[in-house]
DNA sequence: TATATAATTAGTTATTTAGCTAATTATATA
DNA sequence: TATATAATTAGCTAAATAACTAATTATATA
């Protein structure tokens, strides 16, 4: 039991929920992109990514200086979890917001977009 | 979103995960059952359960003195993760001995029941 | 109608969790 | 090899949550 808290853990937080679900929508996103359109700090992003991934909910690789997130579809005991939850979010506006947000940040590159994180703190697109 | 949030918040506690488990295998349990095997104060279980009721995972129905909770499969949106529990759980040893303990608490009477947790505070059938 | 009582709600306390900044780690490149 | 830097971890604070007891509500029956 503790192991499938742990994952509907994973997924009871409001910004983790948002993570998992621009997850649906883009097979992989780099931390740097997932702090910005949280409009969190590097660090509390990172702390929900990292909760995920110890649940088994995302996988991570990294390509040179940064790391890159995907959901873990390949975990048949989790995926139907995904599927529930991108049905249930389905014409969230919310989630439309975010998707939107997204679009813009992905233009950025990353050096770019890591840079302003470091001078301007937390910081906004729109 | 804060729907979807709420579905996931109402089954992402321990205590109410096992409500859920309880009711995968029982289609109907009392308030007092439901307090008694989770071996927590009445009070504490009822808001448990309000929770889930909120959030569109249990329906209630009151028959007499008592309040019997089962799960609300009827809402199509929400039955799948029921589903996805299910299955997930399928093997748990918290949650055979969680079915082990109702099967004796389901032996006696909600009189007797009540009354034992009202003179007894918390009480355990171990 | 009055009493007993199952369940809920109110009010409080202790624990957990999410957020921040600062310090650390690990990696790419000058 | 030294420096720069993306991400993580540590340490802290504020907010949210779960637990308890006590008070209240609503219903069945004497």
């Amino acid at each position: 039991m503790d192991k499938t808290l742990s994952i509907i853990k994973a997924i009871s937080d409001k910004n983790r929920l948002r993570i998992l679900s621009a997850l649906l929508f883009h097979d992989e996103l780099c931390a740097c992109q997932i702090t910005e359109f949280l409009k969190v700090a590097g660090a509390t992003a990172s702390r929900h990514l990292s909760q995920m991934v110890s649940a088994g909910v995302l996988k991570n690789r990294k390509q040179g200086r940064w790391i890159y997130f995907r959901l873990n579809k390949e975990n048949i005991l989790i995926e139907p979890l995904f599927v529930w939850v991108e049905h249930h979010l389905e014409g969230s506006t919310r989630v439309e917001k975010d998707l939107k947000a997204l679009k813009k940040i992905l233009l950025i590159p990353c050096e770019e977009l890591s840079q302003k994180q470091r001078e301007g703190g937390i910081c906004s697109t729109s």
